[in-house]
DNA sequence: AGACTAACGCTAGAATTCTTGCATTAATAG
DNA sequence: CTATTAATGCAAGAATTCTAGCGTTAGTCT
């Protein structure tokens, strides 16, 4: 008997099964940007996606299986972060990026609702989340080490929770008091982040 | 024929119907506390309110239905706000009773959850959360109103958005990077949204 | 007290969601 | 090329969720 075969775990990357991921991962994407949270069933994503229901239901069980691994794909994306030469100029392109990201990519912005109210409900979709975004702001937090080289900053200045304290009021508005994002907030938040480091209100401490 | 025979529209809001209200709001709460938005369906609450099912599904349609009810319940609360007599201590201790509340209540906590939620998929789920928020914040800015009379503020000062850019850090973590939040991180945004403030970064113009 | 009727409980069943078993297809190993 | 089997499609049905009809209960008004 061959190895393969006494390895019951042992999946199959290749051919149809990769491309049927990809056929049901779009079709969610595509969905969210159509209906949102409110029309993602599993049906609907089958039917589009052209494949069976009980596919779907094997492979992810759920809908926040679906968003999750959706997330998941989206996360391996690399994206730039400014780097203008000075903090100031750097957060508030950052924060406006982000504005900008949400207000003109409505797909993206569904997504990311659906896996915050996915994360209440489902641990997974909690972990993923956190994975995302952990990762997202380590990598942003490269704006802030720029400036720690050019001397703008103490070099103990904690790089994620600065990149956090920029991106929160927007998020906060977006999801939590519920009104629209526009580039105003971003430079507020950008603005008020930018003198609080200044002042070391983001030492880490060491 | 009478007044009241000639409108349908009239509601009965003594007796009964005010009674299963309560109830039923009160089953929701105990619910969320004990298994939060996973174990929140219209069968739990109905048992354990003591109330047909069929009786929930009419008066509140969903679980989002349920959970609108309880927040607009929740939003009548008065809160006391910190008036220690200087702007950092009353934004440190407010961002700490922040932190506090959903630590220890995890009720409370599991209901805004839920609400953010299904925010995502209800616009009236949506539209109730602003309108909890816009209430809530408004008021905490008395806090920034008593800054200003002291003269620590100009007073173009936006209070609301100062508020909102004290709390956001806190439901950042909670609802979006999805780490526990804690007492140095309340202190640390209302450090930060103190030192911005002061700079005049939340200056409403005018 | 009696008339009126909104709100409720109950049942049946419609609709949707999810699972299971089996035959078929196609990726992988030898 | 052939054997093996993971992954899929399909169909039947179990389970859950939601709705509708109807008699009963209990606020409300006179």
């Amino acid at each position: 008997m061959s190895e393969s075969a006494n390895n019951p775990g042992a999946q199959r990357p290749g051919g149809r099964t990769a491309r049927n991921r990809e056929a049901v991962l779009d079709a969610v994407f595509a969905e969210l940007g159509e209906t949102g949270y409110a029309g993602l069933t599993m049906e609907n994503v089958a039917r589009r996606a052209g494949v069976h229901v009980t596919t779907v239901y094997r492979r992810w069980r759920t809908v926040e299986g679906l968003v999750v691994d959706l997330l998941t794909r989206l996360g391996t994306t690399e994206l730039p972060f400014p780097d203008a030469g000075s903090l100031a100029d750097d957060l508030r392109d950052f924060a406006r990026s982000i504005v900008t990201l949400y207000v003109e990519n409505a797909t993206i912005r569904a997504l990311i609702e659906t896996v915050v109210a996915a994360a209440t409900k489902n641990p997974r979709a909690s972990d993923a989340l956190h994975a995302f975004f952990a990762d997202r702001n380590r990598r942003a937090a490269v704006i802030v080490e720029h400036a720690v080289g050019r001397g703008e900053l103490p070099s103990t200045t904690d790089g994620v929770e600065l990149i956090a304290a920029l991106a929160a009021p927007i998020y906060y508005r977006m999801l939590v008091s519920r009104r629209p994002i526009d580039i105003p907030l971003a430079d507020r938040a950008a603005n008020a982040t930018y003198i609080a480091a200044l002042s070391g209100a983001f030492d880490g401490g060491a």
